[in-house]
DNA sequence: CTGAGTTTGTGAATGTGAACTCAAGTATTA
DNA sequence: TAATACTTGAGTTCACATTCACAAACTCAG
């Protein structure tokens, strides 16, 4: 199993079982079936230990189940969650302000360590411990070495805080404008429109 | 192609396409190709045309493509999008005060015309022209005919705030918190949790 | 009207992911 | 030790999603 393509759909849900096996060891269990991983997250136990079998050489006990330190060790070996990463938010309005102060990044690893607007009565302002700066200091971003971004502003400045991001050497950006950002290929984007999944629900409900 | 169940992904992409097609609608674009769709998307054509002939006896027309308007309606007869949906907030934090005050929500026709939390300080004061109501005010959801709820409450309170929702007679959920809830199967859940996707990102950056 | 250039709509082929199944391994109990 | 009950790992099957490919329909220019 060892030289396989992992599937994107098992990399999406990765984090998913990261994120229970970490509250399973907060509270002091040692190992966890497929079964049971797989009740409380609504998912397949086959699924899971196929999802798991992409790990290579790491084998659950048959009758006991996986470790759960050992797991959580291999899905950050996987995600490369072993570094702390820097990330910058471009765009200090609501949305911007929350995720900057959202607790939930640091136990993947990550810190938002720059924050930049255009606004002027913005910057210099603190938040969280950032310094908001003008956007026109994006380009010293290669320099601190930062290199994923995480953008905030209106969707018609969408594109262009895109671009001058990839210009910065980011190459990993979440997008929470509700607008389709095009970049080189070998920047990965991944866009969160909040607005556009409570669109899907009313499919789903049953008639009013 | 009338009597045929439509996929879950084309449901998911049903969204992506209305966004385009109102940035497209609001430049005086009349109609459109499933080319030119693809190509500002990032979307195979045939994928796009595929997706558009589950809507029925609609038809674009060979050689100038869709009527932009009509794609329009058609996705929101799909979706259910043509009344005015109201929904509750739970848990009037950081990103909970962002989310009431994003402006995005109204181009899919919903509105957020309750909020509530636990916190008696927050009680009674307004965000954004809706009052803040203590959570044992949620039995009232039923008779205001609100039947959608977005919960962006502290992740160990997550499950105790869907539950008092689903009791409230709402059946979907906007999840924010950072935690998989568990609700009867007729119950529409979608769980967005911020930090998770970018967790996504690191593995797809070629190394550092 | 004719011919060149587009674009739709859809069956067929391909690709991808999920679920089923069961042999083999481990714990537990007596 | 023997019997029972779990659980993993992985081959196989099945279901779903994407892409291909092409006939038919339409536009436009001359």
């Amino acid at each position: 199993m060892r030289y396989h393509k992992i599937p994107d759909e098992t990399i999406r849900r990765l984090p998913i079982y990261r994120r229970r096996l970490l509250f399973l060891s907060e509270q002091g269990q040692q190992s966890v079936s497929s079964r049971n991983l797989a009740g409380c997250l609504g998912i397949n136990p086959s699924q899971i230990r196929k999802d798991f079998s992409y790990f290579g050489d790491f084998g659950g006990t048959p009758g006991v189940g996986y470790n759960i330190q050992k797991l959580i060790k291999q899905i950050n070996r996987i995600l490369k969650l072993n570094v702390v990463r820097r990330a910058a938010l471009v765009g200090v309005g609501n949305l911007g302000s929350a995720i900057m102060a959202y607790p939930g990044f640091g136990i993947y690893g990550f810190s938002i360590a720059a924050a930049f607007d255009i606004n002027p009565k913005k910057i210099g302002r603190k938040i969280e411990n950032v310094t908001i700066e003008d956007v026109s200091n994006l380009r010293t971003l290669k320099k601190r070495k930062i290199n994923l971004a995480i953008i905030t502003v209106p969707r018609d400045v969408a594109q262009q805080a895109a671009d001058a991001l990839v210009k910065a050497g980011v190459r990993g950006i979440l997008n929470f404008s509700p607008h389709h950002i095009t970049v080189p290929k070998k920047i990965k984007v991944i866009t969160i429109d909040i607005a556009m999944d409570l669109a899907r629900l009313p499919y789903y409900m049953p008639a009013d």
